[in-house]
Order: structure tokens, then sequence, then C-alpha cells
DNA sequence: GCTGAGAGTTGAACATGTTCAAATCCACTT
DNA sequence: AAGTGGATTTGAACATGTTCAACTCTCAGC
């Protein structure tokens, strides 16, 4: 594995090349159907130079998901800097997940069973993945945060870490739903922010107070291994 | 992929090593360490062999799973019996899942992303894997229903499911868990089936009738897909 | 213009999961 | 005993991710 930095303009160009073949060529065929020397074909270099910038095929696919990300990120900017309902907030940012990645439906099953492979380094939870992921909870920390929602401090502070978890099991919903325009996930995705935002009111009950309690500090424990 | 029961004593014979071969070196060395070639050789058969009885080196994994599935069943049977507290079932039923677990804490990582890669036809939720899954989900209806706790009836249909989907993310826990004699997994263990039962204990107050019925529906939707 | 060091490139070589057509074995029939 | 058909076994061949030592290119400093 020898990652490296491009540092003159010919290198950047390489990369870049490489790593466009290679987004194209997992929309196109999916992951497993794609393989190292078609990538170095497309981009018109050699096999070695894929290697040269990209430690292993998985890596390529974490370019894959930060491409995603920003795609993402742009698409809800203005419904974040317009609205105040967290509902809507939340519902909004969920719903543009899923309608950003449709493009690539058809192949996010191969591609997540990469991902949810505990020793890949592309793993969600592993080192390689935090700078993307802190990213990915930065935006649902700031989904909450300038909503106009009163909520306690100590949900406030595991909330975005919730709600990406909430995200990924959406996108697996999503990775089997079959129905025609995903109209299944749309449904799961409203009745499910819906029912967040609910309980979060909810957890003001004095009744509430213990497991509450018991619950946001489980959670902290297990984040903070 | 030539998936073929042996049909004669001396096939049955191949089959037996071949696994034996399996399961051993997966303790010893890991899944990625482990070649077909050596699981051939150790079998005393050839490469060949082994494709002859099983689709591929992941196939073999599964039935690792199953085979865990069988000593977890046995291991618990004496206190589903025994114990009639649900808290203490279901603590009991989830230690020893992680506990009959423990020697293959090195393979479990590519069980899982096995079994969680939605492409497979061995995904739980596919219906290849349906035997092993409802057996499952069997077990853990018995760890609920033989109990004395007293459970009301919408709850206790989505029960075994619900705590089947629970174990497996106990699971994925215990994959990461680093800490000596994976004590950080049987805390979360102990703590989570705690909150559960506590928690359908509080589902019959009135003030959580509400959201109680939407998040079963949905449940039950979701289910029915 | 020459040179050297470092960046970039190359493709052969390797390891390993998987396939497959041919060879071998064996229980049973005739 | 010879034949037969299916079960079993074999290992060479293939596909593909990955490594690496050698090669080429570029350009700053002289």
């Amino acid at each position: 594995m020898a990652v490296a930095a491009p540092k003159t303009r010919r290198g950047e160009t390489s990369r870049a090349a490489i790593l466009e073949a290679a987004l194209d060529l997992f929309q196109e065929r999916g992951y497993d159907a794609t393989t190292m020397r078609a990538i170095a074909e497309r981009a018109g270099a050699s096999l070695g130079s894929s290697y040269h910038y990209f430690p292993s095929k998985e890596h390529l696919v974490l370019e894959f998901y930060r491409h995603t990300h920003v795609l993402h990120a742009a698409a809800i900017a203005p419904l974040l800097a317009r609205e105040k309902d967290l509902a809507t907030r939340l519902r909004g940012t969920i719903r543009a997940v899923v309608v950003t990645c449709e493009p690539f439906h058809a192949v996010a099953g191969s591609i997540f069973s990469t991902v949810a492979n505990p020793a890949s380094p592309l793993n969600p939870f592993g080192a390689a993945a935090r700078p993307l992921r802190d990213e990915v909870i930065q935006l649902y920390a700031e989904v909450v945060s300038k909503s106009d929602a009163r909520i306690p401090s100590d949900i406030m502070e595991m909330l975005p870490l919730t709600l990406w978890l909430y995200q990924m099991g959406i996108l697996y919903f999503w990775i089997f739903d079959r129905s025609p325009g995903r109209l299944r996930t749309l449904e799961v995705i409203d009745e499910t922010t819906d029912l967040i935002v609910r309980l979060i009111g909810l957890a003001n009950l004095p009744v509430l107070r213990g497991s509450r309690k018991r619950v946001l500090s489980l959670m902290n424990a297990i984040a903070s291994t």
C-alpha cells in the first residue's frame, strides 16, 4: 500500500482520471463487476498507477461515498437555510439521502456488503472513514441545532450520532426496496421522522426520566469506545 | 457453484473432513489467512473436492454459523426450562450467544458481512436463510412466551422478531469489542436487556399508547414486505 | 544545456477464490 | 467377470486484487 497525494499537476490529472473512471464504472456495473484493470484502462492509466493513488479498491468506494455526501449536503442546503421546524428539516434531509443515492440503487447492495465488513478499512465505524463520518454527523448536528425545537441538552448531545445511525438504517431498508419510485422507503421516512420528533418531545415526561438517563448514558459509553 | 449433498459414505466422510478442517483453520488463523488450498490439504482432499461440497469459502463460514446456533440452543435449554423471569431469561440467552461465539470472534466479521450482504442469497432477510432465521426467532418466542411476564398481545407479536434484530446488533458490537474477556459487551447486554424489559412495562402508559401503536404498525408494515 | 533527485508510470509476477472437463472410483446389473 | 452410470476426485486454468522493482518523465539548480 502506497498512499500518495499527487504533488504535480500531472499527478493530479492522473488521480482525477482514475477516480472518475472508478465512479463511472461502479455506477455502470456495480462494485464486483468493476475490475481494477477496467478502471485503469478507462482512465488511460496503468494498473500500478491506480495503486499509487488509492491503496485498495475499497478506498475508491470511500471516495464514492464522499462524492454522494457532497451531493447530499448541497441538495439540502436551501432547506436547512429556510426551514425551522425540526420534523420538516429531518424529513427533508433523510428524503434527500435516498433521492441523492437513487442513481446508485442497483449497485448499493454490493457496496454495502463490502462496507458492512468490520475488517474493511471502509467500515463506517473504523478510523479510515472517520473524517467523512464526522462530517455527516456534523450535518445532523446542524439539522437539529438550527431548528426551533427545544431539546434537553443530554439528548441534544447524542442526537446527531443517533440520527446518523438512523440514516444508515433507512439506507439499508432502501437497498431492499423494490417498490416503484421507492415509495415504501419514503413512507417509512415520513413515519419514522415524525415518530422521532414526537418521542423526543415525550422524553421529558417524569415517568420516562429514569429510562432516558439510562439509555443516554449507555449510548455515551458505547460511543466513547 | 455445484452444491451437492454427499450421496455415499465416502462422500460423507470427505464432506465432514473438509468442514472440520475449515472450522479448525478458521479458529487457528482467522478467515483471511485460511486459504481454500490449506483447507483441502488438511482435509486430505483436493481443492476441487472442497468446491464440490461447498459452493464458496463463505458457505463454509455459514456452516460455522449454523453450528454455533445449535451450540447456543443447547447451552440455554436448561435456563429456559428452569427460569421464569423475563429479564433473567433474556439476559441469559443473549449472554450465551456471545459466550458460544467467543471461540470464533476472529472469524465473526466475515460471518457478519456475509450475512448482511443484501445481494447474497444467504441474506437473513432473504428466502434461503429463512429456515435458520425462523429457528432463531422461534427461540426468542420461547424466551418470551414461557416467561411469567404479562405482555400485551400486539407487543408480543413483534417481540421475537425485534429480539432477533437486537441480538444481531449485540453481535455487531461484540465483533468490535477488544476489551479483555469481552467484558464491555457483557455490560452492554446486562444494561440493554434490563432496559428492554422495563420499556415493555412502560408501554402500557396511556401517554405512550399512541406512539406504541404507530411503532408497532410500522414494524408490521416493514416485516410484511 | 546538463544533471540528479524525486514524482510518476509500468506491467510482470504473485496469491488466492473459483471453474471445469477429464479421470477415477464404486456399487450394482447382467 | 465385464459393463454401466452416477458419484467423487483431481489439478490445471482462469480472474482479479495486490505488490514491487525497474523504468520514464520533469524540472530546479548549476
